[in-house]
Formats: C-alpha cells, structure tokens, sequence
RNA sequence: GGCGGCGUGGCCGAGUGGCUUAGGCAAGGGCCUGCAAAGCCCUGUACGCGGGUUCGAUUCCCGCCGCCGCCUCCA
C-alpha cells in the first residue's frame, strides 16, 4: 500500500502507515444536533466514508468512530425555547443526522458515542491534566492552562500571543486564551457531578475522551471540517498531548461547502437541508456531487451545478445498465485498475479517480457499440468495482428497475403498445410508430430504440 | 491584526516548469438511425493583474487586485 494523505499538522502529504498493522483507526468529528442536517455536514461524512472504503479496500480493518455533541450551549438553548428537554431535542437531530448518512449510502460508524456517556472518561482526562499542571479548577469550570503547554499552535499554526481574546472572559481564568474543559454547573441545566463540582462537558474535552476510549492514546487519522482546525483540534490535540497521550498521527480536514460566495451556516439563513434536496434528487446523484471534487477544496453549492453532476452520473449509470441488459449480469469487479488506484492512493483524488472511470466507461461504450460482449462486460464489472469504493455503484441502490408487481404489470402493457410500434415501424407507417411513442412518452414512459429492439424507461418526474 | 486557502477554456472541476497539457456538462460538425434518443469520432487552444527567476511559467518567487474560511458555536 502507497497510500498518501496530507497532514494538517504538517502541511505536507505524507505516506500512510497505520499504528496498528493490519488496521485504521478513524476518529471523526461528528455534528452537534441542534438542527436539521445540511449538505456541508454530508459532505464531511461522504468523505470519511469514502477514506474509510479505500482503507478497507487496502485490506484494513477500519474502526470509524464519529461522535454525537449531544449537549452544548446551542442545544440547551433551543430545546428551551421550544419548551423541550434538552436530551429530547439533540436527539431528534440525531436521528436525522443517522437517516441522512444513511440515505447517502454512507456505512455506519463502528460506534457513534454521545459526549454525556463519557463523563467519567472525562474526569479522568481532567485529572491528569491538573496532576500534570496543565489545567485548574476555578469557580466551578476547569480550564486548560494555555500557557503551560508550549506548543499550542502547532496545528493550526496560530501563535499564542496573537490568538484574539479566546473564550468569553470568566472569573477565575489566570489567562483569557485558557479553553473551558468542563462548564460549571448554572440554575435550569443539566449537569454531572465530579470532584471539582457538578457541571457539563466542555466540548473540547470530549473528543478527546471519546478518542482515547474507543481509539487509544495513540490512532491513525483525525477527521473534520476546515472550520475546526481552530479552536477545536488545536485544543484537542494540546490536552491530549499535554496528558501525555501522542494523539491523532494523521488530521485530515475537509473543505467547506459554501453558497454563492458564503459559508453555509443557519445564522446566515443560506442552508440547504437534506431533506428539501432528496426530494428532487436520488441521493447517489447528491453523493455523486459531493465526492466528485477534491476533498481539500471548497465547493459552491448551486443547483445548475448539480444537474451536471445528475447528468453524469446517469450516464456511467446507463452504461453499466445497458449491458446489464444486453450481455449479461453485471458482476462486481475486483479489480479497479491502476489509474484509479493511483488517484485514490495520491490523498484520494477523487477527481481523478472518476476521471478513470469515465474513461472505463467510454471504453465500455465502444466495446458495445463493436460488439464486443466481452470487452463491455469486463468495463462495467470495473466501473462497478470503481464506484463501489466510492459508494455510487449503480446496482447497490434501489432504483426503478427493480422488479415489482406494478413494474411487471406496467411493463405488460407498454410491450403490448411497443409490439404495435414495432408492426407500424416494420410497415413504415412512422407516423403511427412514432404516435405511440409520444403517447408513451407523455404517460412518463421514454422509449429508444437500441440494436436489440426497443427500451423503454420512466422519466423523472 | 494573526493563521489558512482560492481565482483555470461557456459552466463544473483536476493538474503540471516544456511532453498527446484530466474528466464531466453544455455547444458545433461527423458516423449510426425512418426519425428521435443513446453511443462513438472530431472541434475549443484556458490558466486574475504586474514584475522577477528560467532556454522556457498557468505551474516557482515578489507585489497588487478580488474572493473565501478560521481566530466566538459550527462539517
């Protein structure tokens, strides 16, 4: 395995090789549920989840581990001002957030534990941290003492003395810039006991903790978005170090997606939910548009960009469909062929991973177009095999082909109505040929006429 | 103020010191076809602006302009 990716921490791409021989471990930022998800959350997801394919595909065993921030600031708030427990609604959002990755065909996360499961974890952490002088309790909050740990910055490269203010200024802080490990217990909110008093998680502190139960002190790759870089992982990656565990060897950061110019964020009112996009697209189309650019690069969300990428995702589609129908079953290749490894391995170029596979796919064409059976058998069984690491195989969806009585029974009459066109067409009577296909095609049937006779298929919408 | 990134042909989106300079979408021409659709073939000569380095820069360096993210909760 040649595996590259690039390192945060180090600016630089760098060759992968796991702690642990024979096995990735993955630590992913998840979402904090306080609202529905949008493209931007799935965009982080879809490209851990693709990481995590290759990884398994190199013959890893992989364990993903993708946090819930089921208590924070934000969630209190809005629970309260719908009247709600706070636990009620960071759990609905949960849900959403599960049936989102899922639906964009995402493999679940070997766990996905919650921040409140893991206070004890916590206070452990916190422990070593005062023991070692590099935190204190003050006034019911244990903070992290910036300034006791030298090499704070080093991820993100930020350097202490220019860091602007940090956290809201509190009583007790011996410096401003110090990070709230655990928020001390106020009137109305939930809170945990431990021995510096009751409270609740700070939301830096619980990556960490969550890291090491389930990861080690020591893993192979940490996840999230760009926009975590600072504060977030550089304070994970200080208190960690600072207890003396080595941490993430790998922190990896995906790019942000924005819209028309903006960061989509829900102050801004510019989100585009999950739910109001697969109303009007298949989620393998929306997956095919996240995965498609680099991982590294920002995108702009629009949706005439996204036609496009519908638009050439059914074209690989219909390719592996058509010689479904025309050779034979399409089996799942095992091989995906060196250029598409090349990219993958090369800090997952998916660009140019999906530029192997239209290539495939216009061999395959030619192929078929030739007659050559088994020429177009053997592309579709790579293209399938390409897609299927990156989650878009066209079989591994539910789609419309599917059989079913209704399709059965609909496909009866259509072939009644088809057998007429063809009499017609064999009598070079086009106009009634071509009258059936109109009123096919405005009962939502397309008929096109291939070398083995005509296909018929049902239009969107 | 500090840190990080971006500006590529009609659009999306890779990439590279010079070599056949991705891929997709759209467009034009051709093949095929009764027509249509699909597919295949051909066509586009692009890299924000100004300098510099170099035999040669879109690719390296400097400056400028514009845009975005982070430094407060954020995938």
């Amino acid at each position: 395995m040649s595996l590259h990716l690039f390192d945060t921490a180090s600016r630089s791409v760098r060759e992968f090789h796991p702690v642990r021989s024979g096995t990735a471990s993955i630590y992913v930022c998840g979402p904090t549920p306080q609202g529905p998800p949008h493209i931007g959350h799935m965009r982080s997801a879809l490209n851990y989840d693709v990481l995590r394919r290759w990884l398994t595909h190199h013959g890893l065993a992989v364990t993903l581990v993708r946090n819930v921030t089921d208590v924070d600031d934000k969630i209190l708030r809005k629970a309260d001002e719908h009247d709600q427990p706070w636990w009620a609604w960071s759990a609905r959002y949960e849900r959403e957030f599960e049936a989102a990755y899922e639906t964009l065909g995402c493999l679940p996360a070997s766990i996905a534990p919650r921040a409140t499961g893991h206070v004890t974890q916590m206070v452990e952490l916190m422990q070593r941290l005062i023991d070692g002088g590099h935190a204190y309790a003050a006034a019911g909050d244990v903070y992290f003492d910036v300034r006791s740990w030298p090499k704070y910055g080093e991820l993100s490269g930020q350097r202490l003395d220019e860091v602007q203010q940090g956290e809201s200024a509190a009583e007790g802080k011996k410096d401003p810039r110090d990070f709230t490990l655990w928020k001390g217990a106020r009137p109305g909110e939930p809170s945990w006991p431990t021995p510096w008093g009751p409270g609740r998680p700070g939301w830096h502190l619980e990556c960490s903790a969550m890291a090491l139960t389930y990861l080690g002190d020591e893993f192979d790759i940490h996840g999230g978005g760009h926009d975590l870089v600072f504060p977030h992982h550089e304070n994970e990656l200080a208190q960690s170090r600072a207890a003396g565990d080595p941490f993430a060897r790998f922190w990896m950061h995906n790019g942000l997606v924005g819209i028309a110019g903006e960061k989509m964020a829900k102050s801004l009112g510019n989100v585009v939910s999950i739910p109001s996009l697969t109303e009007k697209y298949r989620p393998q189309e929306l997956r095919y548009h996240l995965v498609a650019p680099h991982y590294r690069s920002t995108i702009e969300f629009s949706s005439s960009a996204l036609d496009e990428s519908v638009r050439a995702y059914e074209r690989i589609e219909s390719f592996v469909q058509r010689v479904g129908a025309r050779v034979a079953a399409v089996p799942l290749g095992s091989s995906v062929g060196a250029e598409f490894t090349a990219a993958l391995d090369d800090d997952l170029g998916t660009p140019a991973a999906l530029a192997a596979v239209h290539n495939t796919v216009r061999q395959g064409f030619t192929a078929l177009d030739g007659g050559d059976d088994h020429g177009a058998l053997a592309a579709a069984s790579t293209v399938r095999a390409q897609l299927d690491v990156l989650g878009l195989d066209p079989l591994a969806w539910p789609n419309s082909t599917e059989d079913s009585a209704a399709r059965t029974a609909l496909g009866a009459l259509v072939s009644e109505l088809l057998e007429q066109r063809q009499q017609a067409r064999a009598a070079r009577d086009f106009a009634t040929a071509d009258a059936v296909r109109n009123r096919l095609l405005a009962a939502g049937i397309a008929v096109e006429d291939t070398p083995d006779g005509p296909h018929w298929t049902l239009t969107d919408g």
